[in-house]
DNA sequence: CTCATATATATGTAATGACGTATATTTATG
DNA sequence: CATAAATATACGTCATTACATATATATGAG
């Protein structure tokens, strides 16, 4: 069942949410707490918006140990893909979107792939 | 004063404002009544989805005579125009894009260029 | 000026969405 | 099993939005 554009769009009009997703498609796949960390936004807040991604088939989710790491989904149809992709080449350098990353790449103790590789 | 992302994706989010959008992306200029016959939806209800697009500056408005013809705005940032053309690229074909086109193409009495060109 | 057509706005109402806070669930550790 | 960390959900509230209907404004014809 592929996502509509009424859907789609209504995901993407809340910042954290294309905050979320914009990290998530210059990153790769990104844990609760790092998002939580990049966006300095609470974790419930940070869940319940994820929570709206995935139910909605935009992000996939897997549970490693403790984390849940979150990924656009693999499946998203074509124009899905360009509209993030596009938002990303046109906002992406823009605040906060810049900083989200720069956030980040500043966290200690990141769990995942991102030490110890 | 550029359109930010939140503005966009929330004006993209609804059907009605959507489809006089890539309605006018596939056929330039149209004046309310033209919008009115092609989506088969009220008068009010679509002028009031225009002005929220014109007050964005999505979209920009003339009048000639009785009629006042909207198109996309010319000045659109680049990456909100590849958002409309990815979308439409995406969509256009489907439901209920491409009737939309169909129906305008059968109003009779159109206005403006379409007629005695 | 008067009337018809085209377009725009106002108003009341119902639905939706986002938030903070509290709490529940899941996993790892001991 | 008990505890802590990570994540998810429930609940009450406030703000936003869309709608139908009614009405206002603007233009052209006579």
């Amino acid at each position: 069942m592929a996502i509509d554009s009424k859907t789609l769009f209504q995901l993407l009009s809340d910042p954290t949410r294309l905050r979320c997703l914009l990290l998530m498609q210059a990153e790769g796949e990104l844990c609760v707490c790092e998002l939580t960390h990049a966006l300095d936004l609470s974790q419930p807040k940070i869940s319940r918006h994820l929570a709206a991604l995935r139910d909605a088939c935009m992000v996939s989710s897997r549970r490693q140990g403790q984390w849940v790491y979150y990924r656009l989904h693999a499946d998203l149809p074509a124009w899905v893909r360009q509209v993030i992709d596009v938002t990303a080449a046109g906002i992406g350098e823009a605040s906060p979107f810049a900083d989200d990353r720069v956030a980040l790449a500043g966290m200690a103790n990141r769990p995942g792939a991102a030490c110890c590789a």
